[in-house]
DNA sequence: CCTGAAAACAGACCCCC
DNA sequence: GGGGGTCTGTTTTCAGG
């Protein structure tokens, strides 16, 4: 699935993930080329996969979206048919922005955003309510001290 | 600073969140509205700093990030001089995508983007060479089941 | 606050090097 | 594979209802 970059691509992949409002020509310009080129390179990215969707990012705190929540779950349930709705139930909540399947003793992470704690109660039970789970620990954010969405572009 | 929103607003953010690379007559048609209101609602938020960064979302497979980390930090320095330190470390790697200063027994979450568990590996042991570190509990991603940088939008 | 038109601009695709 | 030009559609602005 890996696809191979040159420099030149990943310049172009550092310039869209910063700014993807720029033009063409302020990329070019930039990147040290012109135009069709990086349109063409762009286009090609787009066919591998490795540009996906385009979004605009949306400030938390502006829509009131002040508590961030990182939720550890262990589970005694490993059935295909209990996974299977603990997913549909997390896909389904737009409060949980981030989920994953861990290795170890922790068996998933889950990143919530929510209005403030009596909010993230309020999912919380809903989830439990849902879906049987051993143990739960919300960890609760103070600060965020870095967030990107840029993804680390190495040689 | 949170703003007040109204029902077309939300509409819209949610379209741009969704496909940022919508024309405006599109998202005019979707959200049952035309170009002009739309567009002088979509500079307010950008004025507003509701609507932030535009941003291509890339694919860390096809960009042989395979490996993603959890990793949770507990620490003995709480003085100003050792967080700055810590603070700027993070800030400056690139492969922490995510990083939060929690309330609790743990202290920090960051979300750790890497090649595989080599590249991991490295990356602690640049962090710990930089800064002291009490205790780091590593958790590794096995499955992505969500990811998503749209916020939720509840009236 | 919306509609509609007009001007400035950028993207998509060409052929030539 | 890169450079330049052209056509088309989109963004941005503005007059008027």
């Amino acid at each position: 699935m890996s696809v191979r970059l040159d420099e030149m691509d990943r310049k172009i992949l550092g310039e869209l993930q910063e700014d993807a409002s720029q033009s063409l020509d302020e990329i070019a310009g930039k990147v040290g080329s012109s135009k069709t080129p990086v349109w063409n390179r762009i286009r090609k990215m787009k066919e591998a996969g490795v540009i996906g969707r385009q979004t605009v990012l949306l400030d938390p705190e502006a829509l009131g979206l002040e508590a961030c929540f990182f939720v550890l779950i262990r589970t005694s349930e490993h059935e295909a048919e209990w996974q299977k709705k603990f997913l549909a139930t997390l896909r389904a909540r737009p409060e949980v922005m981030e989920a994953h399947r861990l290795a170890g003793d922790i068996d998933y992470i889950l990143k919530v955003r929510v209005k403030n704690a009596r909010a993230y109660d309020t999912f919380y039970q809903a989830l439990i309510s849902e879906v049987k789970i051993y143990n739960v620990t919300a960890l609760l954010s103070m600060e965020e001290i870095k967030s990107t969405t840029s993804m680390p572009l190495q040689p």
